[in-house]
DNA sequence: AGATAAACGAGACGGTACGTCACGTCTTAGG
DNA sequence: CCTAAGACGTGACGTACCGTCTCGTTTATCT
């Protein structure tokens, strides 16, 4: 309670309330009018905040719009179990929030955003490599390392057949992801992997 | 993606020369402003077309943005050779227009905007289940039938799998295909598929 | 100067048909929507005309729309009375037209066409002068000479005390011509153009 | 015609700067288009002005062009006379700003939109009221009193006789008003009122 | 009785304008 | 300072209308 006020005593700034009713109105909106009707006024309103707030603090709308789709995504859980599991669980966020019909809705037009508008998908893709690619490659350098796998695999090849499903599913086809389908990416991936 | 000309007879006279401009203007328009920022009154003006005569013949932008990035993409070729060739064949027309960035970035904003708007979707899906997927269940039937590939597979999830990293490089990372990506891409998914 | 009498026998065959639903269909516009916002679409689907039609028989909307007003008018009775009625007659038209809604909306209508488009007003000037100036100047003149009135009226100047307060409350008032209203306006003439 | 600049402390800042210049530029599109070929973009573009700014201040466009109209007429003098040149000053205003072609032009084209536009009429209507029946009124209320006119005269009917010509003149034959037409007016208008 | 040539309905077309909405910038007033 | 509020210039939205231009289809003479 008290030790936050040292730092912050100082000058009036960014209103964290504001902030939340932004996010929150921009995910009302890109569930109700998608990506290409998605309105900035419509969030002002919404979130009763002024259009200068709104472009204060996010450099293009499409940023924004990541923000909103990605600040839905649950901590990432790193239970130290074998391979399988732990890169299912990469996916396991996502899993999570496309189950419900609005998290599926926000999620795809947060993608949708971040392909759109190439500066929005910088935020996009810096969370992809400090989500999933870097882990993901910690991971599979490990089993390489014990020959599950084949040790020249691709990097960024696995990454296209561990997310392009994902992709698949939530984006192109606006389809629920399946059941299982965290551990049956994983387990596709190592079958590609495998080097027999 | 090609219009019958056997009802021309009669009454309504669609211009194609209109069509065919409209369509290359669209295409330019893709590539320059994406799917958000896409301006009918730009095509219009670029096109020489009245916006009348394009709401007249598509019933959305999105299906107009849509059939603009398929009509680029050649006839799929069908000789009749071993599977793992058959099923590369599917992607190839895709692989090659995304070869050059103008077509690279004219199916991607093509299957943005299909992915956007849901009604323009139907646009899509029709194509995508008369040249992915229809051919792919054939394909796929046929080689299970001899034990290639086990006999219960799930199409959709193979749909997944093979199509999935096509959107992972072409939509979502606006990167090149790369070498030789059909043929791996058959590969991978009659790894998956195998029965062992 | 009047060539189309001869050629009449010949070839180009109007459509008596035709013209009297446009007609009628630009009356009913006028009243429904006014001048500025006539429609020549809406005339033409109303009377189930091709537009070809209309601009095939009158040189521009506003004549049309002068002539469906001055074709209400009945024929201007020419009894031999005394004066004051004799003027009045010129006046009975319209009088007549005007005291129903319908009437008045489309000749307020068809005097604001020829008010606003220079050339309509060609036809419309044509109508006054045949049908309200020049039996007025007559009238007029037989009356100067029995020193009735002041020999050196001004024609111009009676024609705007005369007409002047159908204009005002037909067209700028949108307000019903009171009783009497011919008759008024004779007597105010002669009133004014008295030579005492 | 004068907005007041009192509760200008207040939130809605309107810019005077826009309105002048839209005012402006509508009595420049009323002299080159009249009023039904009168843009609201042309207004728009050649007063640099965003026709939002346009729809949010003006109920309607007749109404913006009404207002534009009677901005031109000079403020009405009061010099204490006899009652022929306190009548005949009502109409000097018009009579002065007619004098000029554009001026003519731009009162014609703006009665004209009162005249069609039964919702800018009102506009047309308060001026009409304040600016010439009310003083009307005053003025001949006075001499009725000293038995100069009859006691029982119709004012709406004295108001046709009144102004009837000038919408003959300027309205309905686009022709200049004549020399001492003010004068004259008053000079009818009393001898048609006079008692015996 | 057929041929012929115009007028006709229908409606697509390139344009322009409509009235509304959105974008991103700016100004004002309040905490 | 940051914020809410909202006016502003710019320009796109999707619709309607303008005037022109084919299309076949009547239709009314003139062969």
């Amino acid at each position: 309670m008290n030790i936050k006020a040292a730092d912050q005593s100082k000058r009036p700034r960014r209103s964290d309330q504001s902030r939340a009713a932004i996010l929150d109105a921009t995910r009302h909106e890109l569930i109700e009018h998608g990506w290409r009707k998605f309105s900035v006024d419509q969030v002002a309103r919404q979130a009763r905040a002024s259009k200068q707030t709104i472009y204060r603090w996010w450099p293009a709308i499409a940023n924004m719009c990541v923000e909103a789709g990605l600040d839905l995504l649950p901590a990432r859980e790193n239970k130290g179990r074998d391979p399988v599991e732990r890169i299912g669980d990469l996916l396991r966020p996502i899993e999570q929030v496309a189950k419900t019909s609005s998290g599926h809705s926000v999620l795809r037009s947060a993608f949708l955003a971040a392909s759109d508008d190439p500066a929005a998908g910088e935020t996009f893709r810096a969370w992809l490599r400090d989500e999933i690619r870097g882990p993901l490659r910690m991971i599979l350098a490990e089993i390489a390392a014990k020959n599950v796998i084949r040790r020249d695999f691709d990097l960024d090849g696995a990454l296209d057949i561990f997310m392009g499903p994902v992709w698949s599913r939530l984006v192109i086809m606006r389809a629920p992801l399946p059941e299982d389908f965290s551990r049956h990416q994983a387990e596709h991936l190592l079958k590609i992997l495998s080097p027999n």
